[in-house]
DNA sequence: ACTCAGGACGCTA
DNA sequence: TAGCGTCCTGAG
């Protein structure tokens, strides 16, 4: 059958997404926008996004989404996997904007930037400052287990939900730090607290104009310019944010003769270069040369 | 035992 | 407004 622009065929517990170019798995859980989604031995996915628990794997051309059901594929899935972007077209427009993401958006075919919870990017990203990807996997791994909620087996493995601030809020400083959060502990309580207390629907965020959204985000304790774009490209669908970090620094100073800066002026810089789709094109060119350690 | 990687905060000037 | 010390953790 067709939904909307893409071909899809209900299959057993689950979705087949016939003949997509643009979806590679292994790129998309790798470039470094998500964190709860595991590589299982059979070489498939396994995540939870939106209180849900799917595999996904790709066969023969097709992607094959388990665990699921045509509802929660119109409902969730489709916006998730971003799958009303032509990223063909993306890629077409970023590629003859210069060699460099001519080479990143080849090295990086199937990337989607997913549209993922705002709230649960928030925490999330609070938790990468100054951290690395298996700690801050870990450290969101354990407040989903104590303060999000059961959503039961899936091969052999028992998958919790990302917890609602009412639920994060039982959570003291201290236990925080129990979970390994280590010194972010108290950026998370407070930022927790301040969500809760103020009634704030992370939603909301996305209505607002990029700069504005930006800036609001930067009032929560812990988040700098850095990770309020993260948050506002993986949770707000500002696809014109442009996180700097090191590896961004890098690739600037490398690729774009852009001078040792702060990382907010890097930003203005970027967002300058690459204009609306800066996000894409931090995305294609992170991944580069993370994968790559190119500049390192 | 020591060094390093990784951003935000808060103090100083 | 810029520059810099500090925060925590695990790997090498």
């Amino acid at each position: 059958m067709i939904y909307k622009n893409i071909e899809i065929e209900e299959i057993e517990n689950g979705i087949k997404i016939i003949g997509q170019s643009n979806f590679e798995p292994s790129h998309i859980f790798d470039c470094g926008q998500c964190f709860r989604w595991m590589k299982e031995d059979d070489g498939s996915y396994t995540g939870v996004a939106m209180g849900k628990i799917l595999n996904i794997s790709k066969r023969d051309g097709d992607i094959i989404l388990l665990n699921t059901n045509l509802g929660d594929f119109e409902n969730i899935w489709y916006d998730y996997f971003d799958l009303g972007r032509d990223y063909g077209q993306m890629i077409d427009k970023l590629k003859v904007h210069d060699d460099n993401l001519l080479k990143a958006t080849e090295f990086g075919h199937g990337i989607r930037l997913l549209q993922q919870d705002g709230w649960e990017m928030l925490i999330s990203f609070i938790i990468s400052s100054n951290n690395r990807i298996p700690m801050i996997q870990r450290a969101i791994n354990n407040i989903s287990e104590n303060y999000g909620d059961c959503l039961g087996e899936y091969k052999g493995k028992t998958y919790y939900s990302f917890p609602s601030p009412a639920q994060l809020s039982k959570a003291s400083v201290e236990d925080l730090r129990n979970l390994k959060l280590g010194f972010r502990d108290k950026y998370v309580y407070e930022t927790t607290k301040a969500v809760l207390e103020s009634g704030l629907d992370m939603v909301d965020f996305i209505k607002m104009e990029a700069d504005i959204c930006h800036k609001e985000l930067m009032k929560f304790k812990g988040v700098g310019a850095k990770v309020a774009d993260c948050i506002a490209l993986f949770g707000m669908r500002k696809y014109d944010s442009f996180p700097v970090d090191v590896w961004v620094k890098r690739v600037m100073q490398e690729f774009y003769g852009a001078e040792d800066m702060s990382l907010v002026k890097m930003r203005a810089y970027g967002r300058d270069l690459f204009g609306e789709d800066a996000g894409f094109a931090q995305q294609y060119l992170f991944y580069y040369v993370r994968e790559l350690e190119i500049g390192k």
